[in-house]
RNA sequence: GCCGACGUGGUGGAAUUGGUAGACACACUAGCUUGAGGGGCUAGCGCCGUAAGGCGUGGGAGUUCGAGUCUCCCCGUCGGCACCA
């Protein structure tokens, strides 16, 4: 064996050995239990980040642990190969999107086979291949068959400049990122895909994933946001019906909303509708102001976000709607803070009982009056000046015959009276909307229609899929390339033959990401999408992702398995029977604004700082000296976007891929967000050199003790040979439960270095002494082995063993090894540590507190008192209360 | 703004079911080693205090024999908010 421990060679020879024997190659086999382990699949920037490094190591060491524990293990690998940042690059540099995908696949496949994961490379798969897309366009027609999918209107962001559509990401405050023009938001015919649907399903089904974290679970019930609540009818007064019928021409002679809170609608003192909605065009088309109030809000950001923290403001149209109760005549103004997308794109506002109108009617001069008190309080008249709005649900007042209920039997009677007069009704309303998938955007998956000037929209038949993107268009920032292919465009109408152009639009991302789990199962099958050997491997038994992906991707995917499981493709419903959210890699991001143009980011590592006035400032010297001004924008998520990645090739150039990994999982535990430091790193590489080191040792001071000479002499050790042997199986059993059930890694590593630390304290070279040695040592190195694979594989085989690590089955803690006669117990007076005791592990009650109150330390602090009250925990805890 | 989480020594973190706060590391300090460069070993290392002891888990209150852990309020940081992926 070496003296010294080469990374670099132990790695090449341990990933030669996997290689070679096929290790991780998958096979369906129902003989055995399955276990398919996947991390989310990345999408291909360029180069990995340590994220990536945290994200991979996790499912690759749970895949090694259970793999070892006998279970069929499937870990397969893919790309998320379309997207934006491709079409960014494209126009940075001139190349085609295809090729600077491609050329990141195969470094960045590069990196992550330097990192000795587990995978079953044979099931690789970019969402960019047609044999992949072929299959989302097949399954978005059977949805437009079923009416899952459908076509309607959505709003966007359009730069006016660029004449392009631009993606949320690329407006920065109000503003296109590359002209600098105002953005507008403009309607255009979109395709979705009918999620709400699936609403109460989604909802539901979450009470049946006890693997998943709570949080998850919640953030995705709030997200879907089931509520019941009333459609409230307010019929036109008058002047409204007469500006419709002149103006945009509808009739229906109501305004609807939709509201939860019912039981406040004599509070009403005003309607407050989207700029988009009819009544606000019609009063618009009388009103230059208005109107000009109106353009005004079609400006600015389709962010929620935006929408939630801007200005709320408003102005009078001047037309009114009538209470359906009272006949009261109420003013219905167009405010900014109204959404022609959420609900009826209208709402009643209600001052006294809903903060936003409170603060709109303050500022307007609108009335506000009470119609709920509080339960326990008096009735509060409250007369101006207002203090606030009074939110919680009480008891009704103010509200004629409705007066004096609380808040559901309110509701209901109101809503029953609404009913009689058709005027409204009790309805379930989901905050979780119909998911948009079309994208006026070049590098995506085509979505597979003609349109033909005699038939209209035709769907692209079966045996004319897949709709291929042509790979080597080059976009310019303005428009999608596709709808200037004259090659990609022409086709001919597959209903009536004759000239037609291709749909341009291609599909959202997350729609690639929806499914790619169930395709790894069948990755090779060229007639179907999935087949059988899904139901072999699916559901996922354990998915690892970043928590960023707690609502959208995990929703969506949940939507899309459900729509193929209705398509009669899949038995599986829930498509991640485990989640493990890794917590982000965080690191500080840095951008320089020059006046005109957009954004710099720059890496931290090329960022200096000074001290100017006690202030720091940051700033970036290039090569010639230089100097821009820079801006600490905080710390984020490491991404291409930000340029604030760090690259895991240089560590693993300089200490080894098993360095970057034990690092990585030693560093704090996977769910939690962390902020980069390599500090560190260079601990974690000299724990390896000192566990190469102690085998060294071991070895070379008589060669491997093999397995029967150390079961051989168990029944005859000393003390101190028992206690080093309990220590060791005291670390398997810890370890175990640290990866199979806690998820905490940290803490198995940190196990495994006491081990080590008390083998190189013990120095007995008798026999049974390296018997023992032997023995914590193959637990040391079974135990690491799914963090650090490639070293473990090599001193496993210096251990004497000839069948390969990962071969081998995981062991079990030996129960009469845990063994203790004695314990040591600590005793508090009033709650504070004041001494210990030693006991027998079986010593009862009574002699546990005599032991306690002889104790000297204890005596001094009890002085003299009398113990009220004696807290005995057994096995680890005292407390003498005086 | 809304939804979800997190906050413990100089640093990363540990404390698994309400029961010894700081395991295991990093950094630092001192010493040893005639293998100078990211070498090895030993010792020290929360704060105040000579000590006895006191204080201490973002801040404030509460429940309890006992709170890092549970409850309430506040502050800060991170993730998401539907076209970044």
């Amino acid at each position: 064996m070496e003296e010294r421990y080469e990374p670099a060679v132990v790695e090449k020879a341990a990933q030669q050995f996997w290689n070679s024997a096929r290790s991780f190659a998958a096979q369906e086999d129902a003989a055995r239990d399955k276990y398919y382990c996947l991390s989310m699949f990345p999408y291909p920037s360029g180069r990995c980040h340590m994220g990536h490094v945290r994200n991979y190591t996790i499912g690759d060491v749970l895949s090694r642990f259970m793999r070892m524990n006998g279970r069929n293990v499937l870990q397969p690998m893919g790309w998320d190969a379309f997207g934006l940042p491709a079409e960014n690059a494209a126009m940075a540099n001139h190349v085609p999107p295809a090729k600077w995908t491609r050329d990141n696949i195969a470094y960045m496949r590069m990196q992550l086979q330097s990192l000795g994961l587990a995978i079953d490379w044979s099931r690789e798969l970019a969402t960019c291949d047609p044999s992949y897309y072929r299959w989302n366009q097949w399954l978005f027609l059977r949805m437009l068959e079923s009416g899952v999918a459908y076509r309607r209107t959505g709003v966007v962001n359009w730069d006016p400049v660029d004449q392009t559509v631009l993606a949320n990401e690329q407006v920065i405050d109000g503003r296109g990122w590359r002209t600098g023009a105002l953005v507008e938001k403009r309607e255009i015919p979109m395709y979705y895909l009918n999620i709400t649907r699936y609403g109460d399903e989604l909802l539901e089904a979450l009470d049946g994933l006890p693997g998943w974290p709570e949080r998850v679970k919640t953030m995705q019930a709030n997200w879907i946001g089931r509520s019941t609540g009333c459609e409230i009818a307010f019929p036109h007064a008058d002047d409204t019906r007469a500006a419709l019928a002149s103006g945009a021409g509808t009739t229906g002679g109501t305004l609807k909303v939709f509201t939860t809170r019912a039981d406040t609608l004599f509070g009403a003192t005003f309607m407050a509708v989207a700029a988009e909605h009819p009544i606000a065009l019609a009063a618009g088309a009388r009103d230059p102001a208005l109107q000009g109030f109106i353009d005004e809000c079609r400006r600015g950001s389709t962010m929620e976000a935006d929408v939630a923290t801007m200005e709320k403001k408003g102005r009078p149209t001047g037309l009114h709607v009538l209470h359906p109760f009272t006949g009261r005549k109420l003013p219905v103004w167009v405010a900014n803070y109204v959404l022609m997308g959420y609900g009826e794109g209208a709402v009643m506002g209600v001052p006294a009982h809903d903060e936003r109108d409170f603060a709109f009617a303050s500022q307007h001069g609108l009335p506000i009056e009470t119609v709920v008190r509080s339960k326990t309080g008096a009735y509060e008249s409250v007369v101006a000046p207002w203090i606030d709005a009074y939110g919680e649900r009480g008891i009704t007042v103010n509200s004629g015959e409705f007066d004096g209920l609380e808040f559901e039997p309110a509701v209901d009677a109101i809503a029953a009276a609404l009913e009689r007069r058709g005027l409204g009704r009790k309805r379930i309303q989901f905050r979780l909307r119909d998911w948009g998938i079309s994208r006026q955007r070049y590098w995506g998956c085509p979505i597979p229609l003609i349109h033909c000037a005699s038939c209209g929209v035709v769907p692209v038949p079966d045996a004319q899929l897949p709709v291929v993107l042509p790979e080597d268009l080059v976009p310019d920032g303005s428009g999608n390339p596709l709808a200037r292919s004259a090659a990609f465009l022409d086709c001919a109408c597959p209903r009536c033959g004759s000239p037609a152009r291709r749909e341009t639009d291609t599909m959202d991302t997350f729609v690639d990401s929806s499914w790619y789990f169930l395709r790894f199962a069948s990755a090779d099958s060229t007639e179907a999408m999935i087949d059988a050997r899904a139901d072999y491997w699916l559901p996922v038994d354990q998915y690892i992702g970043g928590i960023e992906h707690a609502i959208l991707h995990l929703l969506y995917s949940r939507f899309w398995t459900r729509v193929m499981r209705d398509l009669g493709l899949t038995k599986v419903t829930e498509p991640f029977s485990n989640l493990l959210t890794q917590g982000m890699v965080l690191n500080d991001i840095f951008y320089s604004q020059p006046a005109e143009g957009r954004r710099v980011f720059y890496n931290p590592a090329d960022v200096d700082s000074e001290e100017v006035d006690g202030q720091k400032r940051w700033f970036h010297e290039d090569s010639s000296g230089k100097r821009t001004p820079i801006v600490h924008d905080g710390l984020g998520t490491m991404s291409k976007s930000k340029n604030n990645g760090v690259d895991p090739q240089s560590l693993v150039e300089k200490y080894g891929a098993d360095t970057a990994r034990l690092f990585m999982m030693f560093t704090a535990p996977p769910e939690q967000s962390l902020e980069w430091s390599d500090d560190g790193v260079l601990g974690s590489y000299r724990f390896i050199r000192r566990l190469w080191t102690a085998v060294h040792a071991h070895v070379a001071a008589g060669g491997p003790v093999p397995r029967a000479a150390v079961a051989g002499c168990v029944g005859a050790l000393n003390g101190l040979q028992k206690t080093l042997r309990r220590a060791a199986h005291q670390t398997l059993a810890k370890v175990t439960d640290d990866i199979g059930r806690r998820r905490t890694f940290n803490t198995a590593i940190a196990a495994v270095m006491e081990l080590l630390n008390a083998v190189g304290r013990f120095e007995d070279r008798s026999p049974a002494g390296r018997a023992v040695v032997q023995e914590a040592l193959e637990i040391a190195v079974m135990g690491l082995s799914p963090m650090i694979p490639h070293v473990t594989h090599v001193l496993w085989r210096e251990l004497g063993h000839a069948v390969a690590l990962i071969d081998e089955p995981w062991r079990a803690a030996d129960a009469g090894a845990l063994l203790q006669d004695e314990v040591v117990m600590v005793v508090q007076v009033n709650g504070k540590l004041r001494g210990e005791i030693r006991v027998a592990v079986d010593a009862d009650e009574a002699t546990v507190r005599s032991a306690a109150l002889a104790n000297a330390d204890v005596q001094r602090f009890v002085a003299g008192g009398t113990p009220r009250k004696i807290v005995v925990v057994p096995r680890k805890l005292v407390n003498v209360v005086v």
